[in-house]
DNA sequence: AAAACGTGGGG
DNA sequence: TCCCCAAGTTT
């Protein structure tokens, strides 16, 4: 019984690094070598990039830096303009557990970013993946930094053949190896996550120009490609509902969005419930006495697509008290989410 | 522990 | 049009 011999941590960690130390992206957020890196910098990127595409980030970094420079003005930020300005981002709740953890950083550790993975893993929105990262990025500790480019390095580099997820507990056990006894921590979870978002793309990755080729199994096959395996994604069902454009003279009525709702927290336009499309139409009740304008959108959201059909009015009062009147002038720059950009895009425009 | 939670871009 | 994906967290 022979095992395989223990991963060459030492060799792979010392080739991605002299990689990295000339191929490493410029990101708004990255410190340039020998700067320290600034911690709220760090954790707000992070949050951001969540489930997120770094060039959809980059605007709403600079964005955010230069209307709060720092914690202590995030934490004391008005919460309807930290959401406006999150708007179109997505996952809302990352900004509502901003503002939160702000404020915890404030109150708990007097504007202080704590250092430890395991005091990092306490603040709100902040899970084992961004714990990690912000404890090697910002401050260099030793942590297992593990996010979706550095599962499909792993997944590539020992060939795993059980599908995600439920082989992310596999995948952790040889990240760990690559991680064992790293010393420049925070560049090389970065190096690791620049090398997936490269070279080790999902798909058509450049492995010719990948500078640790020759540790990876898959190339060795010539099938990384493969990798990743996944389990195959269900479809997702189709809701229905409708959205009122409800206005008075050049004004129209908008509503802030309950926090347990989807969107929670945003600026939205008043919607009747989104229900699953049937055959059967008009589930819904019409709570203003509406006209169909004929028209509609659609949105495809990560778990169902839906369809809204717009109906129209005029209106006298504001119908319910958490509501209130925008400008229509101003209503493309009120920060409203994309399914309810879409709306006042397509009202506006026809 | 599976599902909820957004968006925009690419093939 | 449809599917996949992008620096995950919360419940």
């Amino acid at each position: 019984m022979s095992q395989r011999h223990a991963f060459p941590s030492k060799a792979f960690q010392n080739a991605l690094l002299r990689w990295y130390d000339h191929h490493a992206r410029t990101l708004p957020w990255r410190a340039v070598p020998g700067q320290t890196p600034n911690p709220y910098h760090v954790w707000l990127s992070e949050i951001m990039l969540q489930q997120t595409t770094v060039a959809a980030v980059g605007p709403y970094f600079q964005k955010f830096t230069q209307i709060w420079p720092n914690v202590h003005a995030l934490a004391k930020a008005n919460p309807e303009r930290v959401m406006k300005e999150w708007a179109g981002l997505g996952y809302y709740a990352r900004a509502r557990n901003l503002i939160a953890c702000a404020q915890q950083i404030t109150q708990e550790y007097g504007g202080v970013f704590p250092q430890e993975e395991l005091d990092l893993l306490k603040l709100r929105g902040v899970g084992p993946y961004t714990a990690a990262a912000i404890a090697a990025i910002a401050f260099n500790k030793q942590a297992v930094v593990i996010d979706g480019n550095i599962e499909r390095v792993t997944a590539r580099l020992f060939r795993i053949q059980k599908p995600l997820p439920s082989s992310k507990p596999l995948i952790r056990h040889h990240a760990m190896d690559l991680f064992k006894n790293i010393k420049r921590s925070g560049d090389f979870a970065q190096s690791l996550m620049d090398l997936g978002a490269t070279i080790c793309t999902p798909q058509n990755p450049k492995c010719s120009e990948c500078p640790v080729k020759n540790f990876c199994e898959a190339f060795e096959k010539g099938d990384a490609a493969l990798y990743p395996l996944k389990n195959k994604k269900k479809k997702i069902p189709v809701r229905e509902g409708k959205v009122f454009w409800l206005t008075k003279n050049k004004q129209l009525v908008c509503e802030v969005r309950e926090k347990d709702r989807m969107l929670g927290g945003m600026l939205g336009l008043p919607t009747t419930d989104w229900d699953l499309k049937h055959d059967a139409s008009d589930v819904n009740r019409d709570a203003f006495k509406a006209i169909d304008t004929g028209l509609s959108i659609t949105h495809t959201f990560s778990h169902f697509k839906l369809i809204l059909k717009i109906y129209a009015a005029q209106v006298k009062v504001l119908p319910k008290k958490n509501m209130k009147f925008i400008p229509i002038h101003d209503i493309l720059d009120s920060g409203l989410p994309s399914l309810f950009q879409k709306v006042a895009r397509k009202m506006i425009t026809s």
